[in-house]
DNA sequence: GAAATGTGTGACAAAAGCGTCACGCATTGA
DNA sequence: TCAATGCGTGACGCTTTTGTCACACATTTC
């Protein structure tokens, strides 16, 4: 999700506009000062930076000079917000350093829209932190576990145990081990748990359980796919 | 502990380097033969084989080839031991499916060398993908949860929830979008599930609660701890 | 082919997880 | 200060998850 930092001293208008971005599905931060901004900024390093030209303690254009100086800050998208009365030819050439700006009063629809151009112009294709195996996706920052894209739902003991088992694909994992791993336990066998567990993940995974192999004696294999 | 077979029939030379292995932390196991070699690769399958060409019983390439046609032992790496004479035929074992070779005589060390850039190479441990955040630790492939490296029980979607939180810690998070994004609703607001949650939550990470915070009117953030 | 060993399965009960509600408290704004 | 709004909390009941068992079935061993 993308971040928006609103650097804003009025707070009404702070509010309004973050709303209307969190209601856009983007992740919002207020700061309410040129300080604080700078602040968040650097820390946060937020996707888009919506940046009043009026504040208290560091004004607008004093951030941006400071936001293009920093290596951690230059390449933030800012979009300013003046009053009429405040534009003057450098701002219109967006010589400072912005990549964009718009006049109060002014409407959050078009706001989103000018961010929506930046972002999208800006955007760097996220690296999906999937593990991959065969028909198999593991999202592991949702939780969520896919066969051929469709998402089924695991347990979490299921999906720690199959995230286990595919990250070893082609090995075969010792019983103990897996009780080990998955369970914490340090002693042996529990009765039959972790056989049935394999069982109901076979059964959920339908078809696809076959990739999941039984090593007599020893435990459990996902195989490796082709 | 990654576990070594060794398999040759010169007494001497299977002693020398298994005392070596067993000296850089391997867990070792000698076959003499190829035929005893085989089964113990398929029982135990161990995670490296230094494999002699020469053996009485079946020879090893016979032995290389067999375990390329059974899934049990076909990703088992093999460093092939050979006399000089036969180095010609090194290539024949490299085609075969062996990861590498080395000629006899040879030094316990460079063997060692040779078997631990193997054993790297195959390991597939994953990249710890832990996500770090002040006191607390997310391991994404255990799906277990650290505060001081204390491990603390969440269910899946406390850990979602909290995961989540933390990744853009210092941002705000929006309520709807947070019943969105772990919940997978699209509607509105569900009652009072999300503040339910946020409590259990709390109360789970008892004095480290108090890094979430609740922005009122917008949703929750965990702060970032400095 | 019979015994021994190891794995699969259905059923069951206990525990944990979860969503919802009613209501109290806190904050905000008039 | 009062009303309105939003959040926190304890309690309740419903599901899902889990571990265990008895026993069926499969494979290996002798």
């Amino acid at each position: 999700m993308e971040s928006i930092l609103i650097i804003e001293d009025e707070i009404d208008i702070a509010k309004l506009v973050g709303f209307n971005f969190e209601r856009n599905g983007y992740s919002v931060d207020i700061a309410h000062d040129g300080r604080e901004g700078l602040e968040k900024i650097l820390k946060n390093q937020p996707d888009l930076v919506i940046l009043d030209l009026m504040l208290p303690e560091i004004d607008g254009y004093k951030i941006l000079k400071k936001m293009q100086r920093d290596t951690r800050s230059h390449s933030i998208p800012v979009i300013m917000l003046t009053a009429k009365s405040q534009i003057d030819d450098r701002l219109k050439g967006l010589e400072l350093g912005a990549d964009d700006y718009i006049t109060k009063p002014f409407s959050p629809k078009e706001l989103i829209l000018r961010a929506q151009a930046i972002l999208k112009r800006n955007r760097v294709t996220p690296v999906a932190e999937d593990f991959l195996l065969g028909p198999f996706r593991f999202d592991k920052n949702a939780l969520t576990f896919f066969v051929h894209d469709q998402p089924l739902p695991l347990s979490l003991i299921e999906f720690k145990l199959f995230l286990f088992l595919c990250q070893r694909a082609g090995q075969s994992q010792d019983r103990n081990h897996l009780l080990k791993v998955v369970w914490g336990y340090s002693d042996e066998i529990h009765s039959r748990t972790l056989d049935t567990h394999m069982k109901r993940l076979r059964k959920k995974l339908g078809k696809v359980g076959s990739f999941i192999e039984t090593i007599r004696g020893i435990g459990y294999r996902v195989r490796q796919p082709e």
